[in-house]
DNA sequence: AAATCTCGTTGATCCAGATCAAACGCGGCC
DNA sequence: GGCCGCGTTTGATCTGGATCAACGAGATTT
């Protein structure tokens, strides 16, 4: 039984692939190359467009892994669990970013829309066989596999060594990044995903997440105009903390 | 100044690239093809043979990355540091493992020899260029990068929310079916790292490492022969506690 | 509008693992 | 030999964040 629904086949011809780099100003460089007209048709070609609403589950981390997905629109988190239900959330995903990339028969972990959310869905075989013929895209892969490899690694420095408030100001920080990445330009950071979420990415619990925005918001660090719409004011300091 | 020797160019003509899964009994997928004659040859002309001394630097975090390393032979750990000394080791490598890729000027993180170890060292930019004629090397490391990825995920589960057990039980199956790749087939695991790599691995302290390997110990599910050799006499039981 | 539900916040208490402190063991060196 | 230095172990105490508990604010149902 399908979780999504299949929204148009064969879409607008827009950009199906957005490498991180695409949109921070590093052009230029070689792993960043678009793929030009005919090499774009040939990757739309082979993918359907689909439409997930909030909380529903794109995939499993026991699902067979047949498809790999490019996120275009809404926000989608990535998460593992232990068999008591213990929950590690390994990442958030925005507008450009893959999933579902593994050299496993299954996924490597579960990922759910936060928002209603617009993905291009690439069945594997046919998307591996692609790559043969687009070296160009093979190294567009390699390139994000790397990023997200690096930001793994940032994430373990912050699980392991970090305490609760340098956590807190480095995900904001982060979320920051992101959103300005995105294109939104002034200090206001929405926040797509609810505070266990948030818990569940920072191994804390949502008490300390709560007390911890509390605290900072006492200091005059960040401003909450609503519970997912956060203001950085003083930025330097949260950097400052951050670790 | 260069802080390891170069101990030969062009050296025996074995296999220089060791996919995990090499050696894993996944031969026959993919991305685990081996290079030909041709091309091997045609990556060993680029390379230099080099050989790092025990808990010398093979790079640091801040250096700009003009080489990507495979290492060969001995053992590595790769870490990176807070501003005040926190430092978070994010791996341990072993033969067949690489390193030092990125997609940035400077290396995401610092490598350092845990015991003499024997690395080939590609320059980046020539590795780079070599990419684009060997699409089956390409695809070798984007099996590479992923395999990784999905090793960091883990490890984010495991720092996020396991209890100091959970962790010392997991490293040591860790340790033990990475000593199965390296064919070693008995249960003794060998721990070329000290306490304190281990403990800013697992994102504890030395303390906490010593008690938990002692209660492990006291309850028989380990041995230890030697500070540095842990004996795994029920292994399933560390599979049962390593959550 | 009352009842229910979910999510976030706040308060009180607890505890796993950190920190502080001391001793042990072993290899290297004078 | 005896001394030193470093890594490891063991013991005592402390504490940051978890846990347990209660409540409030919206949203949804009845």
């Amino acid at each position: 039984m399908s979780r999504f629904t299949i929204a148009n086949r064969n879409p607008a011809p827009q950009r199906v692939l957005v490498h991180p780099c695409d949109t921070c100003g590093a052009r230029d460089h070689s792993a960043c190359a678009s793929l030009n007209d005919e090499e774009q048709r040939r990757l739309v070609s082979i993918m359907t467009t689909i439409e997930v609403g909030p909380q529903r589950a794109i995939f499993n981390e026991t699902d067979p892994a047949d498809h790999v997905f490019s996120l275009t629109a809404g926000a989608v988190k990535i998460f593992k669990l232990l068999s008591d239900g213990r929950r590690q959330v390994t990442g958030f995903l925005f507008p450009g970013d893959f999933l579902g990339l593994t050299h496993n028969e299954a996924y490597a972990y579960s990922a759910e829309a936060l928002t209603t959310s617009r993905l291009c869905r690439f069945p594997r075989r046919r998307l591996e066989s692609l790559l043969d013929e687009l070296p160009k895209l093979e190294r567009q892969l390699l390139g994000m596999a790397s990023h997200e490899l690096a930001a793994a690694q940032d994430q373990m420095m912050l699980l392991g060594r970090k305490s609760a408030r340098e956590r807190v100001a480095s995900f904001l920080l982060l979320m920051s990044a992101t959103a300005a990445r995105q294109g939104n330009t002034d200090d206001k950071v929405s926040l797509p995903m609810n505070r266990g979420d948030i818990a569940d990415y920072l191994g804390l619990t949502v008490e300390t997440i709560s007390r911890t925005l509390g605290q900072l918001k006492a200091k005059g660090l960040i401003q909450m105009p609503s519970e997912k719409q956060i203001l950085l004011t003083r930025k330097g300091a949260l950097e400052e903390i951050s670790g």
